[in-house]
DNA sequence: AAACTTCTTGATGTTTTCTTGACAGCTTAC
DNA sequence: GTAAGCTGTCAAGAAAACATCAAGAAGTTT
């Protein structure tokens, strides 16, 4: 997995130690983490650094926790795990309240620290459907890797779909030869034009109701190739 | 607002007395109840009933708690609750691992209790899917582990099971070799195709009605298969 | 321990996909 | 007008992917 796909982890903090303390048992793990020390650099990572996760010392010196879980609350849903030594249960439930999705106090169990944080992640990563291409009876729905023209299914090569797949996802625009030979076959194919071509007359065929006059993959002569929005 | 619409909450808890305790705490908010005092039972209702979440008492008569979320799991996103006199590191680690969403140590606070209620419907208002797939004249009830194809039923292997739930879980859409290999058999086995397509064989041996054309489980060649809508 | 089920692995034949070459149509340049 | 270059189509052989059978290994149950 690359460093792009780790979860995304946010600390906010003031304590020196405990951001020690949580860097040194989180970065055994595969996170990616980043750390604010009040409440206002807090707020201001959550919108820059987009964590999935955000755990939170409820006893900052600048905000109180709970406006900060309130101030993130009105424009985000990533899930926030309180960290506090205030254990009495009102402060549990007005950080519960507020929009928190767990709390645990200090002193914590690593082990359930970690089970709180997948669990946490388990929740927001239930995939996000993807959008769905659509024009003139033609449409490629990316999540179920199904196109469909006028309704009906069509089967594509895996090459086939490769190349339609990088057209949608770019589409109204132009795709040069070499940018699709790079893309679908490797560095290798960039002289090789022919497979290219031969590949667009196969899809054609499939998805164009008269291929020798095609309304999604338009031709871009001396250029490339181009999908209708 | 109408009976239909409240929060449905499935209390699967063997003591009468903490049923009792739950039903006042909770008959006083806006929530619609349902108990079993045992796994089986739980397991059960969570099918029939249908609740938004679920509160479990670990220390089950019948079943370990912690198989008794796994099976949950195994078609059902619906948060869980725990409830526990254990207080262990180990138990709480365990029963969120397997797929539990929170964990409270008895004795709790009502406040807590309602609060972490909240903040679990808070986050979970997204459709459930039924647990039972049906298309074609086969039918899996992923609740009872049972398959049957015209009425009639099939016994299949762990393995075979493991992958028809998997697909079923995502019907309809693509499931590539590596992810079926991953899921079933774990990463060791991403390069070993063969014992999926043996697999395959042999399910498709057993539910389809004319194996050499299948209708439920078609392949897509090069990239996977998928279980027809 | 025997009987049974399930898993794994190898061998073999089939199907699908990929690559390549031949050729024809079209456009542009001269 | 014609040559050159780009483009599209067809088809055949090669390569890869797939399905199925069957036998032995491993694990379970009786």
């Amino acid at each position: 997995m690359s460093a792009e796909n780790l979860p995304r982890i946010l600390i906010i903090d003031d304590e020196l130690a405990i951001r020690r303390f949580l860097h040194t048992i989180l970065s055994s793990e595969d996170f990616s983490l980043h750390e604010a020390e009040n409440g206002h650099a807090g707020l201001a990572a959550a919108a820059a650094f987009k964590p999935d996760i955000i755990l939170l010392d409820l006893g900052l010196p600048d905000l109180d926790g709970i406006e900060v879980i309130m101030r993130l609350r009105e424009w985000s849903q990533v899930p926030i795990i309180v960290l506090s030594v205030r254990e009495h249960e009102n402060d549990k439930v007005a950080a519960l309240n507020a929009g928190a999705d767990d709390y645990l106090t200090k002193p914590f169990g690593v082990g359930e620290l970690l089970a709180r944080i997948r669990a946490a992640l388990r929740r927001s990563l239930q995939e996000v459907p993807e959008p769905i291409y659509t024009c003139n009876g033609l449409q490629v729905d990316l999540t179920r890797r199904l196109v469909t023209i006028q309704g009906e299914e069509v089967s594509l090569t895996p090459t086939e779909y490769d190349i339609l797949r990088l057209m949608v996802t770019h589409a109204g625009k132009v795709l040069t030869h070499s940018q699709i030979l790079k893309q679908v076959w490797g560095i290798a194919y960039l002289e090789q034009p022919h497979v290219l071509r031969v590949n667009i007359s196969n899809l054609r065929r499939k998805i164009e109701s008269d291929p020798s006059r095609p309304r999604h993959i338009v031709t871009e002569p001396g250029v490339g190739y181009r999908l209708t929005l």
